[in-house]
RNA sequence: GGGCGGUUAGCUCAGUUGGUUAGAGCGUCUGCUUGACGUGCAGAAGGUCACAGGUUCGAAUCCUGUACCGCCCACCA
């Protein structure tokens, strides 16, 4: 595609992205001798479309990739895709429901609907890949792994065979949450609350009154617990009762003192209900109290609760709640404000119940870290403390704390059947509705066990077990992983990659998903591995709306799809429009207008290049060199560069991306199209051969500073420029002391200063912006550079006579209008000037001025910012204090003539 | 209830370890359209940095408190 009038993403984007791939850019070399760089691309939903949230990470993974790449890393971005487990198979029950299928599970049992699942997954990934490639990730996609792959299946059992052997992973019964909707258990971090508006009741109950909003409940009581110390209550502490419900059944409770109960919390005695609420539960561990089950899984009332045996929950509340109050034994009923847990997929009440699951015990201290046994939770703790893992923003350092103290073991068996399956083999078990109950003989390993009657535990894994392992189980040698004969270890040095690139660099992912994986990668990883996953957490914020909510296709109004920007505005703009203004862990507001912002830079790089390329076509290309720079604005352009690279190179290494792009955007769109491109259109400077040379050169840098943003756009610019290679290889740029003339750069800068006084005087003064001017230019110092710069002053500041002075200033003109700085005086002349005006605009400054000279004065007058700061800024301080008086005392003098 | 943030220009946000006159984009106003620019350029207006104390020679920046906003966790007695 050559230089159209505008750059036309639609046109290009595949095909340079195809190129990307074919030539292997993307490709990390195992053996080569640069230092590593990786990234783990958190693997997405295989069958899951391209939403906001995956574009701002891509976004930054890509640039820190490509930054790295150029910077001379020897980069890897590993990309791969996440079975989902509930997701997934969710997805396809309800597929196969609406093609008239009334219960899946059971018509086609388990191994063909976990292969239905399979097809699905397979048929729908290649979308949400294409997806990632539309965005122009440079991910390695000959190392692409899939969560649900044999290699990483082997990591997954070999880490619960090893866990379960060091008594980290245990089968215990306790109270799970668990979802009746999608008949499986939850984990802690997989439910939120939400208030709801419900009823409180308070009856009568034995000797005591029982606040509750969930009456049906009662009927599994097995105690009352009250506060040891509470008065009312403490007689009955110790005995017995029996309570007889109205239409049965009996219950009987005893009356326990616990401290976990708040005397002023309604009656001040609770009703204790130990299977199906996880407070009972450890109330009644503590007192060796009975558990009755009162709600089975299907969310429906078991035998034990006698005449409300196969009610469901709700039904039974209001045929037991009326049973009460005809017995009279309904205190009151009250309305309050009840917060219910839901579980995050199904959005259906989780159902506390006693189950017998596997877990992950984080408490016990087994794990040799740093030569010292400690527990998971230890570790996750001591990583993160010093400082061997940091997160970004450092406040979230804070949050994981806070999660580490409150963490309880992690229940990891759902009961679906998509997912890594349990490797637990059991042998001479009572197995009653699907549970495994007793099991003469258990295995635990990463195969099956030889001989005959082996049955493997129903259960499968929570997903975020597999994911856990993601950094390090996709860097696994997929032929060693598959050897049976290896053990963990000796599949990890059996692998160059997991060698050469674990731990990994960074692991960029949403702030909300810090615990349900970051953590759980950290756990994981340093116990399997011995290595930490990552070095660097940086956490990305949400994608919210103009209104300042989550986006969400069902507010089409305010939701932006990634998919159709990239359409309509190209990859590149929506990178940038994820990427500038934003840092980690802020959330992002995204309306059209900044993307419609983002497009006009891109746009604008277009066309500074398209001129680029036109002044310097049939030129010949010169070397660059110190001595073959010999006008002062290039001589500028050149040291600009360099003070914007160092910028740019200290913002990248502080993980401040946007504000690293925002000073290239600001440096390029300032000085180098403004100022530099507009300065070399007068044919003194065109002419040079050196001008061709730093143009093509700061350009040539500018885009790559810009390729990690634009990827696109930049390999487009590079191509059409028929510079060598492709960008994205590209050398990143470094500084370069040889093409560094900071002297006369800084009187160049007064060169840009004084042509911006003259346009703002020309507006004061109501000058015709087309009519030229005559100007006398008196130079403090430098007058050569001045001089140098004749030509380009003449075309910028529209003068048509140009007086440039080089020693005694003279009085200015009268009719003149005088503008004074640091470095020169200037006047414009004319027929009549507006004194008013001029009188106006020099009072103004001379107040502004005055104002910052008193500030500098009373500083240095101060002994305390004498003695204390430090001599540098003293210094400045009087240098600047000097130079404002000088400024100062020639516009009062220039007042003073005016009368 | 516990924890973590935020409050800076009309809007969206930057502001590096405290150090001149607090910045950008979008929007607004005034001109221009000059040889790349689906536009661009030039110029301008606009801020008591939420509030109250404190530390300091010096505070948007550090500390304490207050108010409001947001998020996370806990809570189904």
């Amino acid at each position: 595609m050559p230089f159209t009038k505008y750059f036309e993403h639609r046109q290009c984007e595949k095909d340079i992205y195809r190129l990307w791939e074919e030539s292997g850019a993307f490709r990390a070399n195992a053996d080569s001798g640069r230092p590593p760089f990786t990234i783990s691309m958190p693997p997405p939903n295989a069958t899951g479309t391209l939403h906001m949230g995956h574009a701002i990470g891509k976004a930054v993974e890509d640039l820190m990739i490509r930054w790295r790449r150029m910077s001379g890393d020897e980069a890897l971005w590993v990309p791969g895709t996440d079975h989902a487990a509930i997701a997934t198979e969710s997805v396809v029950i309800r597929r196969l429901q609406a093609e008239g299928m009334k219960d899946p599970r059971s018509e086609l049992g388990r191994e063909e609907l976990v292969s239905r699942i399979a097809d699905f997954v397979t048929e729908s990934r290649s979308s949400i890949r294409s997806q990632i490639r539309a965005l122009g990730a440079s991910c390695d996609w000959t190392r692409e792994r899939y969560t649900m792959e044999p290699a990483l299946n082997r990591c997954v059992n070999s880490v619960f065979a090893r866990m379960f052997r060091d008594g980290l992973i245990y089968r215990g019964m306790r109270i799970v949450n668990w979802d009746p909707a999608l008949q499986t258990t939850v984990s802690d971090d997989e439910i939120y609350y939400k208030d709801r508006q419900a009823e409180f009741y308070t009856m009568r109950y034995g000797p005591f009154l029982v606040g509750t909003s969930r009456p049906e409940s009662k009927l599994g009581d097995t105690a009352v617990a009250v506060h040891p110390e509470d008065e009312r209550w403490r007689e009955h502490i110790g005995k017995t009762y029996e309570v007889a419900w109205p239409k049965g059944p009996t219950i009987t409770v005893r009356v326990v003192g616990d401290r976990h109960v708040d005397p002023e919390t309604g009656t001040g005695a609770l009703g204790v209900t130990p299977a199906h609420s996880q407070i009972d539960f450890e109330i009644a561990q503590q007192h060796h109290l009975p558990l009755i089950q009162v709600i089975d899984e299907q969310g429906r009332m078991t035998k034990a609760a006698g005449p409300y045996a196969g009610m469901t929950v709700l039904q039974c509340r209001k045929a037991f709640v009326a049973d009460l109050q005809e017995a009279g034994l309904m205190e009151k009923v009250e309305s309050y404000v009840q917060p219910i847990s839901l579980c995050y997929r199904s959005k259906q009440p989780i159902e506390p119940l006693p189950k017998k699951q596997w877990f992950i015990d984080v408490n016990k201290p087994a794990v040799l870290w740093e030569g010292k046994r400690q527990s998971l939770r230890q570790v996750m703790r001591s990583v993160v403390e010093s400082g061997q893992i940091r997160l970004l923003p450092e406040h979230e350092e804070k949050t994981y704390f806070h999660w580490i103290d409150n963490l309880r073991d992690w229940c990891i068996s759902r009961q679906i059947w998509w997912g890594h399956r349990v490797p637990v083999w059991y042998r001479g078990a009572k197995v009653s509705d699907g549970n495994v109950d007793q099991a003469e003989e258990t295995y635990v390993g990463h195969r099956k066990p030889e001989g005959p009657g082996w049955v493997q535990d129903p259960d499968t894994l929570d997903t975020w077990f597999s994911s856990a392992l993601w950094t390090w189980s996709t860097l696994a040698d997929p032929q060693a992983a598959l050897d049976e004969e290896l053990d963990l270890d000796q599949i990890l040095e059996r692998s160059p990659d997991f060698q050469r690139f674990h731990p990994t660099a960074v692991m960029e992912t949403a702030y909300d998903i810090l615990f349900f994986w970051v953590a759980r990668m950290i756990l994981m990883t340093t116990y399997s591995t011995g290595q930490i996953p990552f070095h660097t957490v940086y956490l990305h914020g949400l994608i919210l709306d103009r209104d300042g909510e989550k986006m969400s296709k069902s507010k089409p109004e305010t939701c932006i799809d990634p998919l159709d920007t990239i359409e309509e505005y190209g990859a590149d703009a929506l990178r940038l429009a994820m990427v500038l203004g934003n840092s980690a862990g802020t959330d992002l507001k995204l309306g059209q207008d900044k993307i419609v912002a983002c497009k006009r830079l891109i746009n604008k790089i277009w066309n500074a290049s398209k001129l680029v390329e036109r002044t310097s076509e049939g030129r010949q290309d010169v070397e660059l060199s110190r001595e073959g720079v010999g006008h002062p604005l290039n001589q500028w352009m050149l040291t600009r560069r360099n003070a914007l690279v160092q910028l740019v190179d200290r913002r990248m290494q502080a993980f401040a991306f946007g504000d690293a792009a925002e000073q290239v955007r600001s440096s390029f769109w300032g000085e180098f199209c403004d100022f530099y491109l507009e300065a070399i259109k007068v044919e003194e400077l065109s002419k040079l051969p050196e001008t061709v040379a730093v143009a093509s050169r700061t350009l040539d840098d500018y885009l790559k500073l810009f390729h990690p943003f634009m990827p696109f756009l930049t390999e487009q610019v590079w191509g059409n420029l028929k510079r060598p290679g492709m960008i994205i290889r590209a050398d990143w740029p470094r500084v370069d002391t040889a093409l560094d003339w900071p002297q006369d750069a800084n009187a160049v800068q007064a060169v840009v200063r004084a042509v911006a006084a003259v346009r703002s005087m020309r507006v004061e003064q109501g000058i015709d912006p087309g009519s030229p001017v005559n100007l006398r230019l008196e130079p403090r110092l430098n007058p050569s550079i001045f001089e140098s710069c004749r030509a380009v002053i003449e075309k910028l500041a529209r003068t048509s006579q140009l007086e440039i002075t080089d020693g005694q200033p003279g009085e200015p003109d009268e009719k003149a209008s005088v503008a004074v700085d640091e470095a020169w005086r200037i006047s414009l002349s004319m027929s009549a000037a507006d004194l008013e005006a001029e009188r106006l605009r020099l009072a103004k400054q001379l107040e502004g001025g005055r104002k910052r000279l008193q500030s500098l004065q009373s500083r240095l007058e101060n002994p305390g910012f004498l003695n204390n700061a430090p001599a540098q800024t003293v210094e400045a301080a009087r240098a600047d204090a000097a130079k404002l008086q000088a400024t100062l005392e020639e516009i009062q003098g220039r007042l003073d003539s005016l009368g």
